[in-house]
DNA sequence: GTTCCGATGTACT
DNA sequence: GTACATCGGAACG
């Protein structure tokens, strides 16, 4: 079933852990969440951490927003604005497991396979045409989608890809799900 | 399988 | 000027 607007409301951990096996589509393309990453006002690793910005300032604005930015000058990032009283909290979407509109995706991507569609938050949003042009998007309107699905077994690790904020284990997985952007530490 | 590296926009020191 | 929540290709083993 669709999932409302409450599943965005709470902390970026719990958000995180709850978004592993739901469905999110753009205009109808997408598939199975099965990475996320949680970020938050007190983490060093989160934009929000230095407070308001331009380019971060949907963190402070409504739960269940669409946060997306640029990084390293080429690649695109999505995040959903989370927590209640919208304090500066986002889980970025970091791999999904292609379900629908598999062809719109390949040729998007440019690929033949699948395993590497979206196996990482620069390759989903190519995949599903993810640009600045939906950084504030109300995520419970189209052209998102979000429906409920089960997370038999979520594993849990470091964070990818930052410098700060090492310590705190806010990477949440699909285990064994071969759609990963990496495989979890032992 | 691994490591190295270039591409390149934006925020911030 | 430097850092950055990345990716894909080249070189190597």
């Amino acid at each position: 079933m669709t999932l409302g607007r409450s599943v965005f409301d709470g902390s970026a951990e719990v958000v995180a852990r709850a978004l592993i096996g739901a469905e999110m589509t753009v205009d109808g393309v997408g598939g199975r969440i099965v990475e996320t990453e949680a970020y938050d006002l007190g983490d060093p690793a989160s934009h929000s951490f230095r407070g308001p910005t331009k380019r971060n300032a949907v963190m402070f604005g409504p739960v269940g927003r669409a946060y997306v930015y640029r990084i390293y000058g080429l690649h695109w990032c999505l995040n959903v604005v989370c927590d209640a009283g919208a304090r500066g909290s986002a889980v970025l979407i970091r791999a999904l497991e292609p379900t629908v509109g598999i062809e719109t995706m390949v040729e998007r991507r440019g690929l033949a396979g699948v395993r590497s569609l979206c196996s990482g938050p620069g390759k989903l949003a190519q995949a599903l045409n993810i640009t600045v042009d939906l950084n504030g998007v109300d995520l419970t309107a189209a052209p998102f989608a979000f429906r409920s699905g089960n997370a038999a077994d979520i594993i849990v690790g470091p964070r990818i890809g930052i410098t700060k904020g090492v310590a705190t284990p806010w990477r949440f997985g699909l285990r064994g799900s071969p759609y990963l952007s990496r495989p979890f530490p032992k």
